[in-house]
RNA sequence: GGCUCCAUGGUCAAGCGGUUAAGACAUCGCCCUUUCACGGCGGUAACACGGGUUCGAUUCCCGUUGGAGUCACCA
């Protein structure tokens, strides 16, 4: 059997947007399950909307992601050059649109844009609808001749037939096949002498052989254009993979714009590579288990093409999140600490021990910059009410508190010992002594500490990190609150 | 609007003629707990509608409705 050969096509037009970033993913893992090539191919033949470092930003996303490929710019494998720019020099395009145009499939086009925009339109949903009148087809050999010698600008169109169908097949989708009167005679060689995307994919996709044609669904229908190229061409067709939508919450195609519509928007609001693609690649395909967390590798393996959906996908940020927070729990602390560190030290000046609050966050978090306000009690004791001591699970409130804080200030005082487990058996025994409920003495202490509701770790953790000064320095100013708030109480209730 | 595609809970989804219609996220409740979180257990929640085909349709066909995509010298 022959070798599958897919290729990711981008355009460089800037960010690594997540629709593109899932079709490059598909079309690697279609390749490397079947052991097959995967080959990168820059698309820049808009020069008017190519971005300087745009092709980096493709380069560092494969790498970064692992999606490496086997050829492309960087890495010839012999179908070259791999950029299509380079590609427009060798005279590649011209010389297959004219020998379309000898064939009579397509024509040479010189209406200029003032003709083009007298021809009647339709506008829908304040979209402007234009059908090509093939009036350059009627023209003569001469007038043609003529018109070239004089230099006059010239686009070639595809002449496509006025009746018949023609049907292509997709191996989601099936056989779909459209009037040919509905194909308009789309432009193959623009004025400026470069392909358009559709022409010169066609031509690439043949001449670099590539085996399987993976892309949006938003191509399907100028997919009946491209079979009838294939056609007149007298080339094999592809194998075509049409992927199902990626939408916004509101089911529409996820915008370009939009504060998490790229790889790197995601990787800004602190998501990490593997758990992207592993959430992507469960964007229109399912394994035949249950299974939702999977590496790359795990991925080449299960991946059979055949189990993508044909029904769009709205890209969901809360599942995202939620298996960010799992890659997070899994990661090995140094690494998390490593990636952890730059949102720790936005709140944390002080010199602590930036390893233990690390540790203590990383299975409370699911993405890094969640961790900022669980930890910034750490720098400084916020301003908190004194209601927070009253829990009634805990059976504790403001006086109860108090004399907890109270009692404990000097053994806490006198404590050499400011480690977890030190403090830990402190507390416990003062709880042991006065029959009193872990929670009961935990609570407070925990509270005057951090000053905080929801907090990362329990009372002693806190401490241990906090040192011994800081430590009782909060209890202090615990027992001065609580002795404010239970005068303030007294009068009212007695 | 023409053409094309899609249609299982709020979301991702399994299912491929006969099932109590999986699972995950979210949500709710309970348990655990040095609060919250984590973890454990459980609950609520779906086959858009109407016709066929069939002994039997979520599953096959047609239509309706709804949604989406596309109609550039952009890809």
């Amino acid at each position: 059997m022959e070798k599958i050969r897919t290729r990711y096509a981008p355009s460089p037009t800037g960010k690594m947007h997540v629709g593109n970033l899932r079709t490059a993913l598909y079309e690697f893992l279609i390749a490397k399950h079947a052991g097959g090539d995967f080959i990168l191919r820059i698309e820049d033949t808009d020069q008017e909307r190519y971005v300087e470092g745009a092709t980096e930003i493709i380069y560092r996303t494969l790498e970064k992601t692992g999606l490496a490929h086997d050829e492309g710019p960087d890495k010839d494998g012999g179908y070259g050059p791999y950029v299509q720019s380079e590609r427009v020099k060798t005279g590649i395009y011209m010389k297959y649109a004219k020998e379309l145009i000898a064939k009579g499939e397509a024509y040479y086009c010189f209406c200029d844009k003032e003709r083009l925009a007298s021809l009647k339109t339709e506008v829908v949903e304040g979209k402007e609808i234009t059908v090509y009148d093939k009036h350059c087809l009627g023209l003569s050999k001469e007038e043609i001749e003529a018109n070239l010698a004089a230099g006059k600008p010239f686009v070639v169109r595809q002449n496509n037939p006025a009746e018949g169908t023609t049907t292509f097949h997709d191996v989601l989708y099936g056989d779909i096949t459209v009037e040919n009167a509905q194909l308009d005679d789309m432009i193959l060689i623009k004025s400026d002498g470069y392909p358009t995307y559709n022409f010169a994919n066609v031509v690439d996709d043949h001449t670099m052989n590539i085996t399987h044609v993976v892309r949006g669904n938003e191509y399907i229908s100028s997919s009946p254009k491209y079979a009838r190229l294939y056609e007149a061409f007298g080339w094999e067709s592809p194998v075509y993979v049409h992927l199902p939508l990626i939408t916004d919450e509101n089911h529409k195609k996820l915008a370009k714009r939009g504060g998490s519509s790229s790889f790197e928007d995601l990787l800004e609001q602190g998501f990490v590579t593997e758990a992207i693609v592993n959430f992507i690649a469960l964007l229109g395909w399912s394994p035949e288990n249950n299974r939702e967390i999977f590496s790359l590798e795990e991925l080449i393996r299960e991946f059979d093409y055949r189990r993508i959906s044909r029904s769009p996908a709205v890209f969901d940020l809360v599942k995202l999140r939620w298996m960010n927070g799992e890659y997070l729990k899994a990661m090995d602390p140094e690494t998390f600490y490593a990636m952890a560190e730059p949102y720790l030290t936005r709140v944390i000046t002080k010199d602590l021990d930036l390893r233990k609050i690390a540790a203590m966050v990383k299975t409370r978090i699911e993405v890094f910059p969640d961790m900022e306000q669980l930890v910034d009690f750490f720098e400084e004791l916020p301003a908190y009410d004194p209601a927070m001591y009253v829990h009634k699970k805990m059976k504790t409130n403001l006086a109860s508190s108090l004399q907890v804080l109270k009692d404990l200030y000097p053994v806490l005082e006198r404590q050499e010992d400011y480690s977890n487990d030190g403090l830990y058996s402190a507390l416990m025994e003062y709880a042991e002594q006065h029959q009193y409920k872990n929670g009961y003495v935990m609570w407070p202490v925990r509270t005057a500490v951090s000053g905080k509701q929801v907090t990362p770790a329990g009372a002693t953790e806190i401490m241990e990190v906090l040192g011994k000064e800081e430590s009782l320095k909060r209890i202090r100013k615990g027992i001065e609150l609580l002795q404010e708030a239970v005068s303030r109480e007294e009068p009212a209730n007695g």
